[in-house]
DNA sequence: CGATTGGTTAAGCATACCCTTAAGTATCAC
DNA sequence: GTGATACTTAAGGGTATGCTTAACCAATCG
């Protein structure tokens, strides 16, 4: 659990670009060769090896190479600790929210006593 | 809904750094002036304030300002979306597995009756 | 009023990011 | 072995990012 602030940095960032999310997706219906994930991008295989190693360096794919193909995965577990990461803060504003719809209610009741 | 790619890359991009999470973090516990966010970063206020610029072009946050104040508050909807985008993946990944799961155990039926 | 507080703009700079082309390695097909 | 396939490495370059300091408003305070 050390550090864990610079592994969301590496994960968010792997997410922030179009090309690496396409390949999750890709990933996300099941394994693949790296040739199969550069060829719908509009790049060249270098530049798309590029960003799968960022994937791999943000633990969001694991690869084997098998011959002379590399197959690659999804790996969700580190895709849900962004997702949890988000929906923490997301519940604490709803909460916050929560209470202070509470507290403004009691108001509104303590208003009814005086008034 | 149009290029919605671009606003998960500013999203995704956003939330890849850990003065702007913690900017994040601090308004998911309630609104919050500017200096307030920026006092407890290491870095001067101007590069705080670059920060923030990055969270409203993104969504994240939406700021107002009052007299000499400007009072900055989470907007959860985006938030929203980029969990979703997530979570789409992820369970998409394990719509993949279970179906896998269901054909390995209809191989092993055959095989019992092949037996 | 003048000083302070809270924020903003501008300019500059080092580094990181994303792409390219060129060249190299290792397998597989014949 | 020769050629094709599937990566892989290396080098370089344009642009974006993240920070700095200095200077600049605009509300408040005394």
């Amino acid at each position: 659990m050390l550090n864990q602030s610079a592994d969301l940095d590496r994960m968010f960032h792997a997410l922030a670009d179009p090309a690496r999310r396409a390949m999750v997706e890709r990933l996300s219906r099941g394994p693949a060769p790296v040739s199969d994930l550069a060829r719908p991008l509009p790049m060249s295989l270098p530049a798309a090896m590029q960003h799968l190693g960022v994937l791999e360096a943000a633990g969001l794919v694991r690869s084997e190479k098998v011959g002379r193909v590399r197959t690659c995965t999804l790996d969700t577990s580190s895709l849900s600790r962004a997702e949890r990461w988000i929906n923490e803060r997301r519940i604490e504003w709803e909460h916050r929210l929560d209470r202070l719809g509470e507290y403004l209610k009691s108001l509104e009741s303590e208003g009814d006593r005086d008034d």
